[in-house]
DNA sequence: TTTGATTACGCAACCGATTGCGTAAATTTT
DNA sequence: AAAATTTACGCAATCGGTTGCGTAATCAAA
């Protein structure tokens, strides 16, 4: 193995100071343009590489941001990161990504790793059972940028990126009782996340409005995992007074609701109207296709990065912002259709 | 902002040299245990944190490994990264994921940043149009382990992880033919990769051992998305000798294509058996479910990260090893069962 | 009591890039 | 032609942890 040639290797070769090669490659003003270029050739020919440590080490900063969520398998968050990991690239930004596993155990340890490793900035989507940001202080004492994503904790400290899960919520269900649904499960997540429970309210207004009366043995609440929807669909074929409509927080799960449903000879929408929320491409491959909510993660990935890394290269400050708040629209499709 | 505490900040305080805080911290033997005791609570008391730059400035090492991969958002990649991320962690290693977007280009820029971020190990899934292995050399030749896994390049100095793609598709294939099928269509990725050209060899192989001829056009070849399953299906649509079997390269393709088919009248499966590949959730909320082959995604991450970090730990040599095979079984479902 | 071994720690030189400050030489101004 | 700028580069300290080597102090062996 080669030794690792540094920018005194090159100096030594041009007869220059280290000093002159670190700003020569930098493209440093006070460098003539003719040194500038045997610089940048020598590095080419003798194949320098940056040590990016050295260079962290000096500037006390990394050129990586820090990304928090729950999983990856979901075609959720994989947009978003995909969305994150271009704006960083362009930026020069590179992406450090950690799952939490929906666990606040190892979300506390994320952010521990991510702080040693001192990013630059973070965003986060917090985990299931998290029930305060204490463990995101650290960021916050050391001014290093933070912002939620989809999942947050309301926090005056930190700026968020969202969409409004109230709304589509209220929408859905209005969707739903405009087709004639009187009884309608709501299929969802932890009562502790914005997302659950803006969604579910948004759908108890929607009863609220309509006069029909909700009752706690319609709210379903589980993980939304495909196993989570074969579960709701067992307990729902278990009620005495079977309900006509579902509406359930995610796309998974309603569609391996609708599957057990329908092998029980569930009629869909006729007999029970199911609507999802996400717009996963499952949604578009079920039958009939589910009625979602089509969520803008690209969209989300993309702003959430660029507001961190404008507030980082001093464009713009986050703090300035509390909440960006996104677009998201219904898709009617046939799974909701009662009425043709 | 307040300063970073140093170890020559705990040094002070405790009237000790930094050498021996740094000793001290890391369970050094030749410093006594009261000391040890002394300069971790202090360290703790001060709020201390390590510097890793330095600390990799210093050691030439990262305790970081790199994955390169196609992309993020599909079940398979997503929980080799899951895998891959437990174990890294498990181990005291970080993980930085990079994706190629299924491009060479992408590819090479992202060798390029592992590499000069200095990774102690690479894990790599090679994009769709990826022809050779140059601009992996780097790391072979700084003796950078590198591990390829599911889509590989026969190369003499890379191991690599893989199924038996040859063997899962002429099983497919047989199980098709079995089912009565005797003009089967392949749905396939670029052939360049060894799991797309692999699984269509296994279907070639199958059909010449049941006298079935096979003509170019049973074989389109796209990208296996959600679009090409649609746009295979309208192909099929419009072929004069409709086939009565389609094995699709993954499931996303063959659930968007079964769609295609059904909405046209054509019944699965009895007027056409399809098979995916990969056993994602999909293909068990499809109706009819997929037939399709389960592929140990979680345990190829295992393997291959910890094969890699083994490796640099010195415990074993990942060169010992040219190529690991992990089983990979036929899961038969209602799509291709025409004889019940 | 003397000697050899062991324990517990300090000294100081790294690792490689960055940057404030200083200066000789070249160029422009008056 | 002398003075004022500007250009182009070097010096040396700095970032914070690591480690080979050296040594004082303590302990055991002779």
């Amino acid at each position: 193995m080669q030794k690792d040639i540094t920018i005194y290797d090159i100096a030594k070769e041009l007869n220059l100071s280290a000093a002159t090669i670190s700003r020569g490659l930098k493209d440093h003003r006070s460098i003539s343009e003719e040194t500038k270029k045997r610089i940048t050739l020598k590095a080419e020919e003798m194949g320098y590489r940056s040590n990016t440590f050295a260079s962290n080490l000096r500037q006390k900063k990394t050129n990586t941001i820090g990304v928090i969520i729950p999983r990856m398998n979901s075609n959720f968050v994989s947009t978003v990161l995909a969305a994150v990991e271009k704006v960083a690239n362009d930026f020069g930004y590179n992406v450090i990504i950690s799952q939490s596993i929906e666990n606040v155990g190892k979300e506390k340890l994320n952010t521990q790793t991510l702080f040693d490793n001192r990013v630059d900035g973070v965003l986060a989507s917090i985990a299931y059972d998290t029930d305060n940001t204490k463990h995101f202080d650290k960021f916050i004492k050391k001014k290093i940028p933070l912002i939620f994503f989809d999942r947050i904790i309301e926090s005056d400290d930190i700026p968020s990126v969202v969409i409004d899960n109230f709304k589509s919520g209220y929408e859905l269900t209005q969707h739903l009782i405009e087709q004639g649904c009187t009884r309608i499960v709501h299929i969802s997540g932890n009562q502790k996340r914005n997302v659950y429970k803006d969604r579910f309210e948004g759908y108890q207004k929607a009863l609220t409005e309509a006069s029909i009366a909700f009752s706690d043995d319609l709210l379903i609440e589980g993980e939304l995992t495909e196993g989570a929807g074969i579960q709701a669909a067992e307990t729902i074929l278990k009620m005495e007074n079977m309900p006509d409509g579902i509406f359930s927080a995610n796309d998974i799960c309603a569609a391996s609701c609708m599957q057990v449903l329908k092998q029980n000879g569930i009629r869909i929408p006729e007999d029970m109207a199911i609507t999802g929320f996400n717009n996963d491409p499952v949604s578009r491959l079920t039958e009939p296709n589910l009625t979602t909510v089509n969520y803008p993660a690209f969209r989300m990935g993309e702003i959430a990065a660029t507001n961190l890394i404008n507030h980082l290269q001093g464009v713009s400050s986050i703090f300035d912002t509390h909440k960006i708040i996104l677009k998201s629209e219904l898709l009617i499709r046939e799974s909701s259709l009662k009425k043709k």
